[in-house]
RNA sequence: UGAGAUAUAGCUCAAUGGUCAGAGCAGAUGCCUUAUACGUAUCCGGUUACAGGUUCAAGCCCUGUUAUCUCAACCA
């Protein structure tokens, strides 16, 4: 006899377990994909992760939201095909390395190091560092059901992969969209490197500094023709400066510029220098300055000082302001160098507007030094000023920087970079000089560049005002030492000619959520600079750009097989030996031959190759490791050496779907976007989920620093992956932060999977009972089931709808939601509870067989529909639901022919099963059903009490006949004899006039508050008249409004003398008078349940009938002796004797209700 | 500093501009009417972050502020 399996308790883990093996044995994974071969494709790409890290539970999460919408559309019929990925270049690689070797970047290819490794040894510990963690990716993986192809992954060190890349870049170049530049870059000079934004957000690098600040004055030159557009100065003094504040006074002699905002308003002062030179202490000057900022400077107060009262040494200066001007006004002015050392190559120390200005500190003016700012560069470069790099690459000044008392030549421009040696020595040197100069008379400690040069300022009659300022200033996370802003050589990607493009093409893409695409997306491309790919490293993809010395001639290589070539002209005219790729043969696309030479740094670097007779040597950078990601799409198929007709033929491009944190969006997200428009013109996805981040409990950043980070393995373990996936998606949508707590995931498995799991077991404990197994072939049509059954089935097809249009729209959590709702609302709150006599009472009958097909069909689609978050609970369900009639099913070719949910077709909701007024009763008998467990909740009335009557008046026949017709379900759950539709033809009913806002809102306009407080205050006379005569008149504000029907609503809501309930537009009365016949019922129900109970302890099967003595007792002898029939029939009983004595050693003592009690016994007959 | 997101009950989340802002969890109080105490019912719980504005009517629309998060930047 075939049976259900019946499981005594739900085991999650238990169940991922078992699943995964049977996925393994039956190549589960694969058959999805073979199964579904010609079918559409629809397109979806891996971000690659990292296996150099462990997997986090945050991994978990976006991993579960790409594996959703995949089973998603296999179910759909989609062919998905999953090709994995590894990230496996970049920093973190480097700095894993050098910490497990115990060795710095400057040890790498340094002979002189004790600690020497050769590049080649270090790029092989790289190779096997970014491997270390696969098994647990691996692992995790499996475990929580990430169903992705990882036995043929793409990697992105792979000779195949790079060689895409140079493609790549070869293509971009070739359009014109490669050039190198240079920019103003992060620059550690004690490490001797650029610093990526990445490491100077490492947590401690940016540290509070104390700097000396200083306000300086620029001479402008020739002031007699100082002329401002409109305004001339009237000027008694031919000293006119500008003011401008830096606080990095070392970048001062590199000057050669200052910026003002063209909108701003500025104003020209006259006062008296606050360090004047000897000789010069009376002689006004003149400073321009914001006027925002001019109280900063100059005091209110002063300006009512006289100048003629002034002394030198005063300490209050008399102010007065003897012009005013907008920024745009002085642009083009020029003013003399402030410190001399070098001259520019070009145009320079003039006045420019910058868009960066503002008036929040300083002056409103900004000292300009285009080598050591990127705005100082950017606005430099737009208006063709001159730049004067007076400092090294170690971090120190040229020589010429030399100034015979102050110093400078040669020196650090930082004091952190000088240790405490160097520091006593130059101290000693300053000492002897400042002193004998007589500039100090006695110097105490070793002076700053940058106070050196404010003294030299200040001496020189330049400097207007000197502070400390602290602020936070980055640090080289290696060296600890203050980062510089430093030009440096790079390769750019041309993005912002293209911006308009890129903004274009972002418009096709559907983001999830919307905002990320158009906000923090589209406003990052609106303003999308130039890509920076240049990174000076070791470990990562060499530029392939080969350049003479003397910049003449260049090479871009973009295919292993010209590289091949060149080399062989190189070997030819006598500049390399012998050639890397001998080995090589091109069009072989097997391993072994893309595994017979390397592309990495060494080995490039040693290629040189040949153009018109000159050497050329590689561009020494590798290639931001983003640019290795966004080529992904390409480069995993090897295009377009191999799978061109995938991209070309846009079969495999671009993607359907992609999803990342949201971490990505000027990440992976935009360097495909960017790669996509560039070379191919078109997007790289269609689809886009950001996911948000996964935080602690308490809304706190996950991290192994602060030991919160959550171990998705022990997670996995405990919880299984089906309650782990579901607790993620459910909790909140995929875009917003989730925050991670176990109790969540507990509550899921007990309300979802524990629900569904006792359902099923109901099922099963039943149909096994009856011998009943579902026949796909011979089902008993929904239209001649009972409204019950069509209730649910109806209700199913809504769910259909709404969990396949939650999936659709990238909305995973709504799905959830949705499907989490029907079992627990509807299916077993409702359906199973109010259908269980269905399914023991009597033999099997249509009515019986149409109960078991109801709920297997409910069954069967509940676990189609959450087969794509929970995959290894359905699949057990599935097998559980189906394996009984796998054979005929294959034999027969119908739906259950598969051997996994995840093979079978999804469901489509069916519209003559539906039935909205159905499900539209069926909520107002739930509705009615809690309002009247509400009274008797009130009433101290348990339900196991009958009662005899509730009312429920109507005002319309519409509703009168909804609740006829789910009558007896009301009564059956409330325990009630009679429901009495009453109208006021036969009891008193109160009623209550509801307004209709929206209707009314148009007719009356600001008057509507009149009107409420008028209806509310003749509530009475309104409702009758309306009723009579189908509409009222009144009149406010001498504004005459209409009421029709349509504007009100009215409501019975009392019905007096009576217990009431009411909710929105429906009222319930309940008649409470027990008699004696009700009570004696009452009590039967106790005996009957105080007999079940008995039964359970007594380990009785549901089917066995059974012999139940009772003691006598007056008080419950005739509530036995009246309900009889119906006690037997309840509790299977044969026989049921009223005794007068009963031995306690064979009865239970039992309490009926708080007065009575007495012994019964129950036996097995047979 | 810029861009973006979020802010609703103790917690996690809902709520086409419309009447009384809803669920689940937690808490309190009951209830085991042959699936389930991993259950179930009832109750308690709100200045919808703050301040303005638009509107007959605002949790929702607009402006500003604050807090948190992400990314980018940190430049005088």
């Amino acid at each position: 006899m075939k049976k259900y399996p019946e499981y005594k308790k739900l085991e999650l883990p238990r169940i991922s377990n078992d699943i995964l093996n049977y996925w393994k044995e039956n190549n589960t994974f694969q058959k999805t994909i073979s199964s579904r071969e010609g079918a559409t494709p629809w397109v979806f790409y891996e971000g690659p992760p990292s296996a150099n890290g462990m997997p986090g539970i945050h991994h978990v999460m976006a991993r579960a939201i790409k594996d959703i919408f995949c089973r998603f559309k296999t179910l759909q019929g989609y062919q998905v095909k999953r090709k994995a990925g590894w990230d496996t270049h970049g920093l973190p690689i480097e700095l894993a390395v050098e910490k497990s070797l115990g060795i710095t970047k400057e040890d790498i290819g340094n002979k002189n190091s004790s600690k020497y490794i050769s590049v080649e040894d270090y790029n092989k510990a790289c190779r096997k560092e970014v491997m270390k963690y696969t098994d647990q990716w691996e692992q995790v993986t499996a475990q929580m059901g990430y169903w992705v192809d990882m036995s043929d992954p793409y990697i992105t060190y792979d000779n195949k992969y790079i060689e895409s890349v140079w493609w790549l870049l070869k293509d971009l170049y070739n359009k014109d969209l490669l050039y190198k530049g240079f920019t103003i870059q992060p620059y550690s000079p004690a490490a001797g490197t650029g610093l990526s934004s990445a490491e100077l957000n490492q947590p401690g690098c940016y540290r509070d500094v104390k700097d000396r600040t200083a306000t300086v004055m620029f001479r402008v030159v020739d002031s007699l023709k100082f002329k401002v557009e409109s305004s001339e100065l009237k000027v008694e003094s031919d000293e006119i400066y500008f003011l401008a504040w830096t606080t990095t006074p070392w970048t001062l002699p590199s000057n050669t510029a200052l910026a003002v905002g063209k909108d701003i308003d500025y104003v020209a002062v006259k006062t008296f220098h606050p360090h004047p030179v000897k000789g010069k202490e009376t002689e006004p000057v003149v400073l321009i300055l914001a006027k925002d900022l001019l109280s900063k400077y100059f005091p209110a107060k002063n300006a009512e000082l006289k100048f003629e009262e002034y002394k030198a040494g005063d300490k209050n200066s008399p102010y007065t302001v003897v012009g005013e001007f907008k920024g745009s006004q002085l642009a083009g002015s020029t003013y003399q160098q402030l410190l001399p050392f070098v001259q520019p190559d070009g145009k320079a120390f003039e006045v420019v507007c910058g868009d960066f200005v503002t008036t929040t500190d300083g002056t409103g003016i900004v000292h300009i030094a285009p080598s050591f700012g990127a705005d100082d560069f950017k606005v430099a470069r737009e208006n063709g000023i001159a730049s004067l790099t007076l400092v090294d690459r170690r971090g120190k000044f040229l020589p010429e920087v030399q100034d015979g008392t102050f110093l400078f030549g040669e020196e650090f421009v930082k004091e952190a970079y000088l240790n405490d040696a160097e520091k006593q020595t130059e101290f000693e040197k300053q000492k002897q000089i400042l002193e004998a100069a007589g500039k100090i008379k006695e110097l105490k400690a070793y002076l700053s560049v940058d106070e050196r040069i404010v003294l030299k300022l200040q001496e020189e009659g330049k400097l207007f005002k000197k502070e400390t300022y602290e602020h936070s200033y980055p640090h080289c996370w290696r060296t600890d030492k203050p980062v510089l802003y430093y030009p440096l050589d790079s390769w750019f990607v041309k993005v912002a000619q293209n911006r308009s493009k890129l903004v274009e093409l972002n418009q096709q893409i559907n983001w999830k959520p919307e905002s990320t695409g158009t906000g923090r997306f589209g406003e990052w491309l609106k303003n999308a600079l130039d890509w920076n790919l240049s990174r000076s490293r070791f470990w990562g993809i060499p530029l392939p750009i080969w350049t003479s010395e003397d910049k003449s001639e260049q090479l871009i290589i973009g295919s292993a097989e010209e590289l091949k070539q060149h080399i062989s002209n190189s070997v030819a005219k006598g500049f390399m030996t012998g050639n890397p790729l001998e080995q090589f043969v091109p069009g072989n696309f097997s391993k072994d031959n893309y595994g017979s030479f390397d592309l990495h740094k060494p080995y490039a670097d040693n290629i040189v190759l040949e153009k018109n007779g000159k050497k050329l040597f590689r561009e020494p950078d590798l290639i931001d490791v983003w640019f290795d990601s966004g080529s992904m799409p390409y480069a995993q198929v090897h295009y377009p050496f191999e799978n061109k007709e995938l991209i070309d033929g846009r079969k495999n491009y671009p993607a359907d779907f992609i999803a990342e944190g949201v971490d990505q969006t000027r990440g992976w997200f935009y360097t495909l976007h960017v790669i996509g428009a560039l070379c191919f013109d078109s997007i790289a996805y269609k689809n886009v989920v950001s996911n948000g981040l996964v935080l602690d409990k308490n809304g706190n950043k996950m991290s192994k620093s602060r030991g919160n980070a959550v171990d998705p393995f022990k997670t996995i373990d405990k919880y299984g992956a089906d309650a782990t996936r579901w607790y993620m998606i459910a909790n909140a949508a995929p875009w917003e932060n989730l925050k991670f707590n176990e109790e969540g995931i507990e509550e899921v498995q007990r309300k979802l999977f524990g629900t569904l799991y006792n359902t099923y077991g109901f099922y099963a404990l039943y149909a096994n009972v009856d011998n009943f197994v579902i026949d796909e072939q011979n089902i008993l049509p929904v239209s001649e089931r009972i409204e019950l059954d069509r209730w649910i089935i109806s209700e199913l097809q809504t769910l259909i709808e709404n969990v396949t249009n939650a999936y659709e729209t990238f909305e995973p959590h709504r799905a959830a939601r949705f499907i989490e709702d029907f079992v627990d609302e509807h299916l077993s709150n409702w359906y199973v509870r109010l259908s269980r006599r269905r399914f023991w009472r009597g033999e099997m009958s249509t009515d019986k067989k149409a109960a078991y097909e109801t709920l297997h069909e409910c069954l069967m689609v509940v676990t189609q529909l959450m087969s794509p978050i929970a995959p290894f609970f359905s699949e057990w369900m599935y097998q559980n639901l189906t394996a009984l009639i796998r054979a005929e099913a294959v034999a027969n070719n119908s739906p259950l022919r598969w051997d996994s949910l995840h093979l079978t077709n999804l469901v489509k909701a069916d519209k003559t099963k539906q039935d909205k007024a159905l499900e539209e009763r069926m909520e107002l008998a739930q509705k009615v059903s809690s309002m009247v467990l509400s009274i008797r909740k009130k009433e101290n009335l348990r339900v196991r009490q009958p009662l005899q009557r509730i009312q429920i008046p109507t005002l319309d026949a519409e509703f009168s006949m909804k609740i006829e017709a789910v009558k007896d379900i009301i009564l059956s759950e409330v325990n009630v004899k009679q429901i009495d539709l009453v109208d006021e033809s036969h009891t008193q009913i109160v009623k209550n006039l509801k307004l209709n806002f929206k209707t009314l809102g148009k007719k009356c306009g600001p008057n509507m508050k009149a009107v409420q407080a008028y209806a509310l205050e003749n509530a009475a006379e309104l409702i009758k008249i309306i009723e009579k005569e189908g509409r009222y008149v009144l009149n406010i504000n001498n504004a005459e409004i209409v009421l029709e029907t349509e504007d009100v609503e009215i409501i019975p809501v009392d019905i007096p003398g009576w217990k009431v309930a009411n909710s929105g537009a429906i009222t319930v009365a309940l008649d409470i008078n027990i008699s004696e016949e009700l009570k004696n019922e009452g009590l039967a129900r106790e005996v009957v349940n105080r007999i079940q109970n008995l039964r359970k302890d007594s380990g009785f099967e549901v089917t066995d009938r059974i012999l139940v003595k009772i003691k006598q007792n007056s008080q419950l002898d005739n509530a036995i002796k009246n309900n009889l029939s119906y006690i037997c029939s309840e509790t299977l009983t044969n026989d049921l004797q009223l005794v007068q004595e009963l031995s306690t050693a064979n009865a239970v003592s039992i309490e009926v209700d708080e007065l009575i009690s007495t012994l019964i016994s129950i036996e097995k007959q047979n």
